[in-house]
DNA sequence: CGATTATGATTAA
DNA sequence: TAATCCTAATCGC
Protein backbone atom coordinates (compact mmCIF):
# COMPACT_ATOMS: atom_id res chain seq x y z
CA UNK A 1 0.00 0.00 0.00
CA UNK A 2 2.51 2.45 0.60
CA UNK A 3 3.06 5.40 -1.74
CA UNK A 4 3.36 9.18 -0.53
CA UNK A 5 -0.23 9.08 -0.52
CA UNK A 6 -0.74 6.18 2.07
CA UNK A 7 1.25 8.15 4.32
CA UNK A 8 -0.48 11.26 3.90
CA UNK A 9 -3.41 9.37 4.23
CA UNK A 10 -2.29 7.64 7.60
CA UNK A 11 -0.92 10.59 9.19
CA UNK A 12 -4.52 12.59 8.34
CA UNK A 13 -6.12 9.24 9.83
CA UNK A 14 -3.66 9.32 13.33
CA UNK A 15 -3.98 12.80 14.08
CA UNK A 16 -7.78 12.54 13.80
CA UNK A 17 -7.57 9.52 16.68
CA UNK A 18 -4.88 10.75 18.11
CA UNK A 19 -4.21 14.31 18.15
CA UNK A 20 -4.06 15.93 21.93
CA UNK A 21 -4.71 13.39 24.02
CA UNK A 22 -2.16 11.16 25.67
CA UNK A 23 -1.41 8.41 23.91
CA UNK A 24 -0.53 4.79 25.18
CA UNK A 25 2.56 3.36 23.62
CA UNK A 26 3.53 -0.01 23.85
CA UNK A 27 5.30 -2.69 21.77
CA UNK A 28 3.40 -6.26 21.62
CA UNK A 29 6.42 -7.40 19.87
CA UNK A 30 9.34 -6.41 22.01
CA UNK A 31 11.56 -5.02 19.68
CA UNK A 32 10.33 -1.19 20.13
CA UNK A 33 10.09 -1.61 23.99
CA UNK A 34 12.52 0.99 25.21
CA UNK A 35 11.41 3.65 23.17
CA UNK A 36 7.87 2.72 23.21
CA UNK A 37 8.16 3.56 26.76
CA UNK A 38 9.52 6.59 26.73
CA UNK A 39 6.54 8.52 24.32
CA UNK A 40 3.77 6.49 26.92
CA UNK A 41 1.41 9.18 28.49
CA UNK A 42 3.11 11.69 26.55
CA UNK A 43 0.84 14.07 24.19
CA UNK A 44 1.40 13.80 20.50
CA UNK A 45 0.71 17.34 19.19
CA UNK A 46 1.90 16.47 15.24
CA UNK A 47 1.78 14.25 12.49
CA UNK A 48 3.12 15.13 9.45
CA UNK A 49 3.94 13.29 6.14
CA UNK A 50 6.77 14.05 4.14
CA UNK A 51 7.09 11.92 0.81
CA UNK A 52 6.81 8.24 2.08
CA UNK A 53 8.72 9.35 5.62
CA UNK A 54 5.54 9.60 8.61
CA UNK A 55 6.41 11.26 11.97
CA UNK A 56 5.11 12.26 14.78
CA UNK A 57 5.63 14.74 17.40
CA UNK A 58 5.07 15.15 21.17
CA UNK A 59 4.32 17.64 24.09
CA UNK A 60 7.42 19.15 24.94
CA UNK A 61 6.20 18.61 28.27
CA UNK A 62 5.38 15.34 28.81
CA UNK A 63 8.68 13.81 26.55
CA UNK A 64 11.91 14.55 25.40
CA UNK A 65 12.22 16.36 22.13
CA UNK A 66 12.04 13.43 20.37
CA UNK A 67 10.49 12.59 17.54
CA UNK A 68 8.70 9.37 16.06
CA UNK A 69 9.95 8.68 12.72
CA UNK A 70 8.36 6.05 10.84
CA UNK A 71 8.89 4.30 6.98
CA UNK A 72 6.66 1.22 6.10
CA UNK A 73 8.89 0.27 3.03
CA UNK A 74 7.35 -2.31 0.90
CA UNK A 75 5.39 -4.20 3.93
CA UNK A 76 4.72 -1.86 6.38
CA UNK A 77 1.22 -1.64 7.93
CA UNK A 78 -0.62 0.29 10.17
CA UNK A 79 -3.52 -1.19 10.99
CA UNK A 80 -6.63 0.56 12.75
CA UNK A 81 -8.62 -1.58 15.55
CA UNK A 82 -10.85 0.03 18.01
CA UNK A 83 -10.39 1.23 21.59
CA UNK A 84 -9.85 -0.42 24.45
CA UNK A 85 -7.03 -2.45 22.14
CA UNK A 86 -8.06 -5.81 21.53
CA UNK A 87 -5.18 -8.76 22.34
CA UNK A 88 -2.73 -8.22 19.40
CA UNK A 89 -2.78 -10.58 16.52
CA UNK A 90 0.80 -10.90 14.64
CA UNK A 91 4.06 -9.15 14.96
CA UNK A 92 3.40 -5.56 15.95
CA UNK A 93 6.42 -3.22 16.64
CA UNK A 94 4.44 -0.38 18.10
CA UNK A 95 0.76 0.38 19.30
CA UNK A 96 -0.21 3.40 19.74
CA UNK A 97 -4.04 3.78 21.75
CA UNK A 98 -5.97 6.47 22.73
CA UNK A 99 -9.77 6.55 23.64
CA UNK A 100 -10.51 7.14 20.33
CA UNK A 101 -8.91 4.02 18.70
CA UNK A 102 -5.72 1.93 18.64
CA UNK A 103 -3.36 1.69 15.74
CA UNK A 104 -1.11 -1.19 15.53
CA UNK A 105 2.18 -1.12 13.26
CA UNK A 106 3.61 -4.36 11.73
CA UNK A 107 6.86 -4.45 9.43
CA UNK A 108 8.14 -0.80 8.81
CA UNK A 109 11.35 -1.01 7.66
CA UNK A 110 11.59 2.37 10.01
CA UNK A 111 10.46 2.80 13.76
CA UNK A 112 12.68 4.67 15.55
CA UNK A 113 13.14 7.60 18.08
CA UNK A 114 14.70 10.56 16.45
CA UNK A 115 16.23 14.59 17.60
CA UNK A 116 15.41 17.38 15.76
CA UNK A 117 18.36 17.62 14.23
CA UNK A 118 17.99 14.44 12.18
CA UNK A 119 14.29 15.24 10.93
CA UNK A 120 15.74 18.09 9.39
CA UNK A 121 18.11 15.77 7.84
CA UNK A 122 15.88 13.45 6.42
CA UNK A 123 13.19 16.27 5.70
CA UNK A 124 16.14 18.01 4.17
CA UNK A 125 17.49 15.75 2.00
CA UNK A 126 14.22 15.13 -0.04
CA UNK A 127 12.79 15.92 -3.38
CA UNK A 128 9.46 18.29 -3.41
CA UNK A 129 6.50 16.15 -1.78
CA UNK A 130 3.93 16.62 -4.66
CA UNK A 131 1.50 16.96 -1.75
CA UNK A 132 2.72 19.52 0.56
CA UNK A 133 3.04 23.32 -0.32
CA UNK A 134 5.89 24.97 -1.75
CA UNK A 135 7.12 25.72 -5.25
CA UNK A 136 7.80 22.03 -5.60
CA UNK A 137 7.62 22.29 -9.83
CA UNK A 138 10.63 24.87 -10.22
CA UNK A 139 12.36 22.41 -7.80
CA UNK A 140 10.84 19.21 -9.65
CA UNK A 141 12.20 20.55 -13.16
CA UNK A 142 15.59 21.55 -11.57
CA UNK A 143 16.56 18.03 -10.37
CA UNK A 144 14.83 16.47 -13.10
CA UNK A 145 17.22 18.18 -15.64
CA UNK A 146 20.45 17.21 -14.05
CA UNK A 147 19.72 13.43 -13.98
CA UNK A 148 20.65 11.23 -17.38
CA UNK A 149 18.95 8.25 -15.57
CA UNK A 150 15.80 6.95 -17.17
CA UNK A 151 12.73 9.13 -16.10
CA UNK A 152 11.53 5.59 -14.95
CA UNK A 153 14.69 5.99 -12.77
CA UNK A 154 14.76 9.50 -11.57
CA UNK A 155 10.73 9.60 -10.59
CA UNK A 156 11.12 6.53 -8.46
CA UNK A 157 14.65 9.01 -6.89
CA UNK A 158 13.02 10.64 -3.62
CA UNK A 159 15.57 13.17 -3.68
CA UNK A 160 14.09 13.71 -7.41
CA UNK A 161 10.51 13.62 -5.86
CA UNK A 162 9.07 12.50 -2.66
CA UNK A 163 6.05 9.52 -2.06
CA UNK A 164 6.17 8.33 -5.65
CA UNK A 165 6.59 4.75 -6.45
CA UNK A 166 6.36 1.97 -8.49
CA UNK A 167 3.02 1.88 -9.27
CA UNK A 168 2.99 5.73 -9.88
CA UNK A 169 6.04 5.83 -11.31
CA UNK A 170 4.88 3.50 -14.59
CA UNK A 171 1.36 4.88 -14.44
CA UNK A 172 2.29 8.49 -14.82
CA UNK A 173 4.65 7.69 -17.83
CA UNK A 174 2.01 5.99 -19.30
CA UNK A 175 -0.23 9.34 -18.98
CA UNK A 176 2.20 11.44 -19.94
CA UNK A 177 2.65 9.13 -23.22
CA UNK A 178 6.67 9.29 -21.89
CA UNK A 179 9.06 6.26 -22.65
CA UNK A 180 10.09 5.09 -19.02
CA UNK A 181 13.65 4.83 -20.37
CA UNK A 182 14.06 8.21 -21.81
CA UNK A 183 16.78 10.58 -19.99
CA UNK A 184 15.20 12.16 -17.23
CA UNK A 185 17.13 15.47 -18.82
CA UNK A 186 15.83 14.96 -22.24
CA UNK A 187 12.43 15.93 -20.90
CA UNK A 188 11.06 19.56 -22.20
CA UNK A 189 10.08 21.87 -19.43
CA UNK A 190 6.64 21.35 -20.55
CA UNK A 191 6.98 17.66 -20.34
CA UNK A 192 8.07 17.73 -17.14
CA UNK A 193 5.64 20.65 -15.84
CA UNK A 194 3.04 18.28 -16.61
CA UNK A 195 4.27 15.36 -14.83
CA UNK A 196 4.09 17.79 -11.36
CA UNK A 197 0.87 18.31 -11.96
CA UNK A 198 0.15 14.78 -12.26
CA UNK A 199 2.00 13.98 -9.64
CA UNK A 200 -0.55 16.42 -7.48
CA UNK A 201 -3.60 15.60 -9.15
CA UNK A 202 -3.14 11.73 -8.96
CA UNK A 203 -1.43 11.20 -5.40
CA UNK A 204 -4.09 13.84 -3.96
CA UNK A 205 -6.71 11.60 -5.54
CA UNK A 206 -5.12 8.48 -4.05
CA UNK A 207 -5.20 10.53 -0.52
CA UNK A 208 -8.87 10.91 -1.14
CA UNK A 209 -9.29 7.05 -2.20
CA UNK A 210 -6.89 5.86 0.42
CA UNK A 211 -5.67 3.80 -2.59
CA UNK A 212 -4.05 4.45 -5.88
CA UNK A 213 -6.26 4.73 -9.11
CA UNK A 214 -5.02 6.41 -12.23
CA UNK A 215 -7.83 5.46 -14.55
CA UNK A 216 -9.89 7.89 -15.79
CA UNK A 217 -13.46 8.00 -14.05
CA UNK A 218 -15.37 8.78 -17.90
CA UNK A 219 -13.49 5.82 -19.65
CA UNK A 220 -14.73 3.84 -16.94
CA UNK A 221 -18.11 4.96 -16.21
CA UNK A 222 -18.45 4.74 -12.72
CA UNK A 223 -17.37 6.96 -10.04
CA UNK A 224 -13.59 6.45 -9.09
CA UNK A 225 -14.34 5.18 -5.16
CA UNK A 226 -16.03 2.29 -7.34
CA UNK A 227 -13.99 1.41 -10.07
CA UNK A 228 -13.50 -2.29 -9.72
CA UNK A 229 -9.83 -3.90 -8.93
CA UNK A 230 -7.82 -4.31 -11.80
CA UNK A 231 -9.75 -1.66 -13.60
CA UNK A 232 -7.65 1.05 -12.01
CA UNK A 233 -5.00 1.17 -13.46
CA UNK A 234 -3.51 1.68 -17.18
CA UNK A 235 -0.24 -0.33 -17.28
CA UNK A 236 1.37 -1.51 -13.47
CA UNK A 237 1.45 -4.96 -13.69
CA UNK A 238 -0.89 -5.40 -16.82
CA UNK A 239 2.14 -7.29 -19.01
CA UNK A 240 0.80 -8.68 -22.34
CA UNK A 241 -2.52 -7.09 -21.90
CA UNK A 242 -3.73 -4.96 -24.04
CA UNK A 243 -3.35 -1.27 -23.50
CA UNK A 244 -6.31 0.48 -23.02
CA UNK A 245 -5.91 3.21 -25.12
CA UNK A 246 -4.82 1.24 -28.42
CA UNK A 247 -5.05 -1.99 -27.38
CA UNK A 248 -1.12 -2.99 -28.37
CA UNK A 249 0.28 -5.52 -25.69
CA UNK A 250 1.62 -4.09 -23.07
CA UNK A 251 5.30 -4.33 -22.54
CA UNK A 252 7.82 -4.81 -19.61
CA UNK A 253 10.88 -3.70 -19.08
CA UNK A 254 13.32 -3.48 -15.82
CA UNK A 255 14.37 0.03 -14.43
CA UNK A 256 15.99 0.68 -11.15
CA UNK A 257 15.77 -2.67 -10.21
CA UNK A 258 12.29 -2.83 -10.00
CA UNK A 259 9.70 -3.76 -13.35
CA UNK A 260 7.71 -1.21 -14.78
CA UNK A 261 5.11 -1.75 -17.80
CA UNK A 262 4.50 0.74 -20.36
CA UNK A 263 2.67 0.79 -23.89
CA UNK A 264 5.48 0.80 -26.27
CA UNK A 265 2.71 2.72 -29.03
CA UNK A 266 1.44 5.16 -26.47
CA UNK A 267 5.21 6.04 -25.37
CA UNK A 268 7.37 5.66 -27.92
CA UNK A 269 11.27 6.09 -27.25
C1' DC B 1 3.21 -26.48 4.43
C1' DG B 2 6.71 -24.32 1.73
C1' DA B 3 7.43 -20.94 -1.95
C1' DT B 4 6.26 -16.63 -3.74
C1' DT B 5 5.01 -12.07 -3.68
C1' DA B 6 4.43 -7.00 -2.28
C1' DT B 7 2.94 0.24 -3.86
C1' DG B 8 10.85 0.33 -0.42
C1' DA B 9 15.50 1.40 0.17
C1' DT B 10 20.18 0.45 1.70
C1' DT B 11 24.40 -2.10 1.66
C1' DA B 12 27.69 -5.20 -0.24
C1' DA B 13 30.04 -7.19 -4.07
C1' DT C 1 23.47 -6.58 -9.91
C1' DA C 2 22.47 -9.15 -5.66
C1' DA C 3 21.58 -9.71 -0.95
C1' DT C 4 19.33 -7.97 2.89
C1' DC C 5 15.74 -6.30 6.24
C1' DC C 6 10.74 -6.29 7.81
C1' DT C 7 5.67 -9.25 7.78
C1' DA C 8 1.52 -11.46 6.09
C1' DA C 9 -1.31 -12.96 2.46
C1' DT C 10 -1.79 -16.01 -1.34
C1' DC C 11 -0.90 -19.90 -4.22
C1' DG C 12 0.53 -24.40 -5.59
C1' DC C 13 1.34 -29.08 -4.10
Amino acid sequence: MPEGHTIHRLARDLRRDLKGDPVRASSPQGRFDAEAGRIDGAAATRFEAWGKHLFVEFDAASASDEILHVHLGLIGKFRRKPAPPPDPVGQIRLRLSSDKATWDLSGPTVCELIRPDRFDQITGELGPDPLRRGDGLDEFRRRLGRKRIPIGAALLDQKVVAGIGNVYRAEFCFLEGIHPARPANTLTSDEAERLWNLACDQLKRGVRLNRIVTRDENEVGTKAGRIAAGERLYAYKRMGQPCRRCTEPIERIEIANRKMWFCPTCQPR
